[in-house]
DNA sequence: CCGAATCCGACGGGATACTG
DNA sequence: CAGTATCCCGTCGGATTCGG
């Protein structure tokens, strides 16, 4: 873990790995090379790889749920039996099946932890809570709306691809 | 599937359910309820649910290699070994594990039949295969860079409000 | 009503070996 | 080099139960 520093230069193995990067491909083309130099950067500087924010973020907005937890708290807050209730009769209109509590739960608390969404716990009896996003939660809503209106405007296209390399063996 | 939609018989289920959605939100706020109205409008006309196409698309995503995957075939067509080699020395900047064949081989396939991708084989000896992207594909892309630019943006605001969470029972 | 704890099945993804 | 098949393990998500 704590390795002392290599004799040479702090940032030595990353240069030598980017060295490498640029002989791992063989691009006649200039263009191109220009290209993976600007993606390199982004990787190198900011982190792309496996462990980095963005894919971090993807995997918590890719599992069943969180499109659509986050799309209703877009709307304004909702106490958690609620938003259960709304997520459930939605997942019922496409014939799917229902959240957990347990699950939603460990969602809410995930958002919670990255600031998306503030948690507001009233201390009675019943208990009573509420979910609302953050301003940087409804900034993450807005560009998710991004890829769910891409998604929704691609369907036949993607769906009519689907359909075609599921034939391919059957021509 | 793409049916009209007679206002009484074919989609009385979902209209119950539409009403049972109304129901189930207790909202004095008659902005909030427009707002409502409209997600709903896209839920029930194009499916917001669970088995979506959006939300098929996040998980598409939301894996640990896709971002990196897709933004690189940005670039250019690439050939799997290239491929390959590129993203492990990116994951070992990131100090991560690298992609096994297999599992690069299994994201490919998907994204082929998905159409955001097409594939080229070659039946020489050796053989020679190369990946590149189709115009859907470039699209995605474009739309993918959306969330890692957002990412990246906001990665020290996300990383304090972890840090801040996590300390929050110590204080 | 909110949510934590426990048990369990399903799946993603890694290592390895093998074919063309 | 490109791709498949097998095996294995860690994590995610669902059902249920219990506590404040």
């Amino acid at each position: 873990m704590a390795r002392r520093t290599p004799p040479q230069s702090a940032s030595r193995g990353k240069d030598h790995l980017v060295e490498e990067l640029h002989a791992a491909l063989v691009t006649d083309d200039p263009q191109r090379a220009a290209l993976l130099d600007a993606i390199l950067k982004v990787v190198v500087d900011h982190g792309l790889g496996p462990e980095s924010p963005p894919v971090e973020i993807m995997q918590l907005l890719g599992d069943k749920w969180s499109s659509l937890i986050l799309t209703l708290l877009g709307t304004g807050p909702f106490r958690p039996s609620e938003l259960r209730r709304v997520v459930n009769l939605i997942s019922r209109l496409g014939n799917s099946t229902p959240i957990s509590q347990r699950v939603l739960t460990v969602k809410l608390r995930s958002y919670e932890r990255l600031g998306f969404i503030q948690r507001t716990a009233w201390p009675t009896m019943p208990p009573r809570t509420d979910y609302r996003l953050t301003p940087l939660g409804r900034d993450l809503v807005n560009t998710i709306a991004g890829i769910v209106d891409w998604s929704l405007s691609h369907k036949d296209e993607i769906t009519a691809a689907i359909h075609a390399y599921d034939h391919a063996g059957a021509d």
